[in-house]
RNA sequence: GGUCGGAUGGCCGAGAGGCGAGGCUCAGGACUGCAAAUCCUGCCACACGGGUUCAAAUCCCGUUCCGACCUCCA
């Protein structure tokens, strides 16, 4: 590839060139999902956006280790499990189902490996057990852990805050804390709730450990990219960094983070709660343009959610559907995915969708135009790449995943529609055109929507 | 209080000293029996006040407004 991928730090607060710590291999650890509920909107752009990221990297020939947790344990899922009145395991295990549906229903890859919290007590453990040797955590005795944050030789570098200023937190009955700043490895077991054995008591994880040792256990005590959502910055992030660095790991070399879906300028979990699940925005919209839509913005950039904005993507992205449906049908045959070198070079600079998808809208009016005008040649390249660019986008509506039914029912459905149709081209040609248009009204009644061609009468499903 | 990010045309959403972002909507036009689809044209915006510059949405200074995080939110 031509110019080299850059992509913005957080830690440096720059756009730099990417360098993996392996020649041609990228380790990624992206925050995923504490199964406490199912995903809303904002949880899927966090999967869409670092999808996007890592078929870029597949697409310019890296080899990508995709690791993406599952936080199965936390105070939330307990909670959860005396309202639903399930087990833990039983919430968790639900939610995280919910996750994996909206996941494969938005075309996200699956990760090169899950790993679940609750899989991985020993490497937290471990990982304990060495903070405490070098004397950086503390067990004070009463089955709690805690991280000593002002023993650390740095420690908020990637918020850039300083210790002092942070407003101290409310809740000073926890008085095992030898500073209110230190935060919790590991919670010691209280009535009721699940735990595991450790050599300094019976508890269960803290929020961040699970991914400071999972992180480690799979992609090795340096790895190229961590990922997550803007909130997670602090602290969960600084946290991980504490932890991991404390132990004598290099951790992270680039710290990626995507903003989120906002409501009215307000960051979409507070002003809207669980309103914009998943599910329900897919009774509305196909996953595919529920895909594009989240993807088109800046991964960076808030994206400000309507529906009036959401069903003005899909439109925008039925248009260019519409076209390599056309193309191919001129064609009579799929054209491959081609990268075109000015698509590359949009993604190569911090992934600058709205870019790319501007070449796109540009593909298409010289694809259509070229339909018009019979230009196979012309067709043939814009739909190649149109489809490179939506493979990357994880929209290429030839992807299997979005293939709609086929089968007998098509077929049935194909004769029907062919039989309507040729009732009305016999009402045309003999000038009876309100027989026509009572054909073309009936069929768009049940959905099927038709355009007469200079080729014939093509006909979608609405 | 600390840290971080915003403010762009009716809406969404890029860009970042001069050269049209793009999409959606809307208004004309071409094509069509009429539609639909498609193409063409138009709508030329950058929170406010100063300043720098031949030139500022973009740089500098100041102001206003909005949002986020501050120890279990993507």
């Amino acid at each position: 590839m031509s110019a080299p991928l850059k992509l913005y730090n957080t830690a440096t607060r720059a756009v730099s060139e990417f360098k993996p710590l392996v020649p041609g291999n990228v380790g990624i650890y992206l925050c995923g999902a504490t199964v406490q509920a199912p995903p809303h909107i904002g949880h899927v752009r966090s999967g869409v956006n670092f999808d996007i990221l890592r078929r870029w990297l597949l697409a310019s020939g890296f080899d990508v280790t995709f690791i993406r947790n599952v936080t199965d344990i936390d105070d939330k899922i307990l909670q959860k499990s005396v309202t639903e009145a399930m087990p833990w395991w039983a919430i968790a295990m639900k939610y995280e189902r919910t996750f994996t549906e909206a996941y494969r229903a938005l075309n996200v890859l699956p990760p090169t490996y899950e790993p679940r919290a609750t899989g991985h007590i020993t490497q937290m453990i471990e990982l304990m057990q060495k903070l405490i040797e070098k004397g950086a955590a503390y067990a004070p005795g009463n089955g709690d852990v805690y991280l000593e944050v002002r023993k650390l030789s740095s420690y908020l570098t990637l918020s850039n805050q300083k210790l002092d200023d942070l407003q101290s937190a409310e809740d000073t009955e926890n008085t095992f804390k030898r500073d209110p700043r230190d935060f919790a490895l590991w919670k010691s077991a209280k009535p009721g709730e699940p735990s595991w054995p450790t050599p300094w008591g019976d508890g269960r994880p803290g929020w961040h450990i699970e991914c400071s040792a999972m992180a480690h256990t799979y992609l090795g005590e340096n790895f190229d990219i961590h990922g997550g959502g803007l909130d997670l910055i602090f602290p969960h992030h600084e946290n991980e960094i504490a932890q991991s660095q404390a132990a004598g790991y290099g951790f992270a070399n680039i710290w990626m983070h995507n903003a989120w879906v906002t409501a009215s300028g307000e960051k979409m979990s507070k002003s809207l709660g669980n309103s914009l699940q998943v599910h329900e925005l897919l009774n509305k919209v196909r996953g595919i343009e529920l895909r594009w839509y989240l993807g088109s913005a800046h991964y960076r950039s808030m994206l400000e959610f309507s529906f009036e904005a959401l069903e003005e993507s899909a439109v925008n992205f039925r248009r260019i559907e519409g076209f390599l449906k056309r193309a191919i049908e001129v064609l009579g045959y799929r054209p491959d995915p081609v990268i075109a070198p000015e698509f590359a070079a949009a993604m190569n600079e911090d992934l600058a969708v709205p870019q790319a998808l501007a070449l796109i809208s540009e593909n298409v009016r010289l694809g259509n135009t070229a339909v018009n005008s019979g230009d196979t040649a012309v067709i043939a390249t814009q739909a190649s790449e149109i489809r490179g660019a939506l493979g990357i986008l994880g929209c290429d509506p030839f992807d299997p995943i979005f293939a709609s039914d086929s089968g007998v029912s098509s077929q049935v459905l194909d004769g029907l529609v062919a039989l309507a149709l040729e009732q009305r081209k016999a009402a045309r040609a003999r000038k009876d055109f309100e027989s026509s248009d009572a054909i073309r009204d009936q069929l768009a009644a049940i959905g099927v929507i038709i355009e007469d061609t200079a080729a014939g009468t093509r006909w979608s499903i609405n």
